[in-house]
DNA sequence: CCAATAGTGGGACTAACGTTCAGGTATCTT
DNA sequence: AAGATACCTGAACGTTAGTCCCACTATTGG
C-alpha cells in the first residue's frame, strides 16, 4: 500500500517536522547561533545524527526552519486580514494593533525568530521569498489605490514590530491601536 | 608626560579600537556568525591572543563593537538633520530619501550589520540604549507637535531599511523618495 | 519470501573554537 | 637607575562543533 500512514516514509517525514519544530524552538530561546545538530537533537529528544540524516547540512536545516516559520506567518496575517473584513469596515486597526501587541508580548520569542529570518533572508537569496511572503499576503488581499500610502503602511508594521522588540517594555494594544488607525487612514 | 602621543596606553587603544573596526569589517562581510577571535584577529593583523587582551571574552567584543557602530550611526543622522535643515523647510525628504538609498546600495553590509544589532539588542537589555540612540537623536532634533505621526515616521524609516534588505535590487533614490514624503507630510 | 531500501543511533574523527598562561619587551613612575 | 606596569604574543589546553561511518531494524516492492 502507498497509503499506509505509519511506513517507514510517513515516520520519516513526521521526525523531520519534528526537528524543524525543535528548531524553532531553540531559535526562539536562544537566537539562530544557538542552533547546532546537538542543541536541536536535544530539544527534540532524538540522537545527533537523526538530524544530519533528515538535513544534509546545518544550513538546510536552518533554510527548512525559516521557511516554515515564514509560511505559518503569512497564515497568520492571511486570517487576520479574513478577521478584520468580518468585523466590518474601519475596525482593521484593532485587529492589527491587537496582533502587534501579541507579536510583542507573549509571541516576543517567535517574532524575534521572524527577524532573525529576515537578516538572513538579506545574506541568502534563496530565502527571500519565504521572507517576502507575508508581505506579498498583504498586499494581495488588501486593496490599495494609493501605492505610496500602501507602501508606508506595510514599512510601519515592520518598523513598529522591530522597535518594540528593543523596547524596555514594549507598547501595548491601546498604545498601537492610534498608530495603526494612523497609518490605515492618514488624513 | 600624560600627554605622550606614542606611549604605552595610547598605542593599546590604538589597536583596541583597529580591533573594533576589524570585527564590524568582518560583521559587514559575514553577519554577527563570522565574529570569531581568529577571525578577527586575521582581520585586524594581530595575534589571536590579542583580542582576548583587550576584551575578556567574545562577547565583550561583540557588545564593545556594536556600541561603536550604534555611536556612529547616531552622528550620521545627526549631520543629515543638519544637512537637511540648512537646504530649507520642505527639502528633508530628499535629504532622507538619498541617505536610505545609500544605506541599502554601497553602505548595504554596514546596514544589515545595524541590524544585527537590533536583533542582538532584542536579547541583551545592556545594548539597548546603544541600539535606541539614532532614534533618540532624531526625537530630540526634530519638532513633532503630532506624536502619532512621528511614531509612524520611525517606523517608516525603519520598516522602508529592512525590507529594503530583502529586495533582490533595493530601491533607489527616486523610488523613496515619495515615500518619505509621505511619512514627512500626510494629508 | 527476499532483496532492496529508508530510517535509526551509537560512536568517533577532525577542525575550529574560546580561553589561559608564561615569558618577553617597551614604557612609565619614583 | 630600577622596580612597577601595561602591553604583546607563541604555544597549548580543554571543549565543542559539524560531519562521517557502520552496524542494525523495520518496512517496502516484486
Amino acid at each position: 500500500m502507498k497509503r499506509q500512514v505509519d511506513g517507514r516514509k510517513a515516520r520519516g517525514e513526521k521526525r523531520r517536522t519534528e526537528i524543524i519544530e525543535a528548531t524553532l524552538r531553540v531559535i526562539e530561546r536562544d537566537g539562530v547561533a544557538g542552533v547546532t545538530h546537538r542543541t536541536v537533537a536535544a530539544e527534540a529528544g532524538v540522537p545527533t545524527t537523526s538530524t544530519t540524516y533528515h538535513f544534509a547540512t546545518l544550513d538546510d536545516l536552518l533554510v527548512a526552519t525559516l521557511i516554515d516559520c515564514a509560511r505559518d506567518m503569512a497564515t497568520e496575517v492571511y486570517w487576520m486580514i479574513d478577521r478584520a473584513r468580518s468585523h466590518g469596515r474601519g475596525r482593521g486597526a484593532e485587529e492589527i494593533a491587537k496582533l502587534l501587541a501579541e507579536a510583542l508580548g507573549p509571541k516576543r520569542g517567535r517574532t524575534m525568530a521572524e527577524y532573525e529570518l529576515y537578516l538572513l533572508a538579506a545574506r541568502k537569496p534563496e530565502l527571500r521569498p519565504a521572507a517576502r511572503r507575508w508581505l506579498d499576503v498583504l498586499t494581495s488581499m488588501v486593496r490599495h489605490d494609493d501605492e505610496v500610502a500602501f507602501r508606508v503602511f506595510l514599512a510601519g508594521i515592520d518598523g513598529l514590530l522591530i522597535q518594540g522588540l528593543i523596547d524596555d517594555e514594549p507598547p501595548g494594544e491601546e498604545e498601537l491601536r492610534p498608530v495603526v488607525d494612523y497609518l490605515l487612514n492618514p488624513r
